[in-house]
DNA sequence: AAAACAGTGGGGAAAAGTGGGGCATCCCTG
DNA sequence: CAGGGATGCCCCACTTTTCCCCACTGTTTT
């Protein structure tokens, strides 16, 4: 599965490498979504087969519903790797998370997320100056 | 089946590009029909056989179920691709929706939604606002 | 030090998207 | 009943975007 902090560039063209260790996993095709926190999520075809699944068995006459699976399933995008193991991000998946010429790709053992990489230090600064609060939320969930 | 999102025009005639990706799937045949939020519904033949089931099994007794009924199934129109894979959307269903020239068809799995640019761009803000509730969504999911 | 590989950039061919012209058909009108 | 106009459909043509391939650079490996 996936891990890692990978810093890349996009093209003129939204065009961004893939790192080399996560294609051999991506070569069946792949799922760019809008993440949380306004960074992509990339998942396996496998893995976005279940969770569109479960989107797309949501009532359609409940409100919530319909503005949740919008959201991610109209958000999705299914790409694949081109020759040199790249993958197109189309503009408005970038427009969504702010991604600018660098970004940066971070393996998160089931998912791969993208972010802009100004944005990601802000985020990282301020959760590592907040680590200890976020630890102690953490033992809810028995870690 | 569809994901993604698209931006395309509506030309005087009242012609559409359906994205490339999604022809193969609807070149047997599709429907259009009012949906709710003011937007329109493009399902597959085989796809609207099963919800116009559904929606004749409602109850007509109750008022709601016979509201909704005429506005999915006396709304519905069968269209074709034509040979540069567009098909027509006829005035009404232009109105309901309030399309103009610009729209965005997005995929949502087993339908297609039609949408004016502009009323697209105001819902998907609201609902990036509430990202809250979203994220409680997921976690109901298991995602 | 040479070879291999990863990352980045760009050029050209093909396909997708868009607009418009022309022909057949139907209806209305004189 | 014939002519004119409107409507809808089909096809063609232009423009833009996308995709595919090749080339260069820097880093790592043997």
């Amino acid at each position: 599965m996936f891990i890692g902090e990978h810093s890349h560039t996009i093209d003129d063209k939204g065009r961004v490498s893939v790192p080399a260790k996560y294609r051999e996993q991506l070569s069946e095709g792949l799922v760019v979504t809008r993440g949380l926190d306004h960074c992509l999520w990339i998942y396996t075809k496998p893995e976005w087969e279940k969770i569109a699944g479960k989107l797309a068995a949501l009532p359609i006459s409940q409100k919530k519903s319909r503005a949740f699976a919008r959201l991610m399933l109209a958000g999705a995008w299914d790409a694949e790797l081109d020759s040199q193991g790249r993958i197109v991000l189309p503009e408005y998946l970038r427009t969504y998370s702010g991604l600018g010429k660098h970004v940066i790709i971070a393996g998160l053992y089931n998912r791969i997320e993208v972010w802009d990489e100004d944005s990601w230090q802000t985020y990282s600064k301020q959760t590592q100056e907040n680590s200890d609060e976020i630890a102690e939320g953490m033992s809810e969930l028995g870690i």
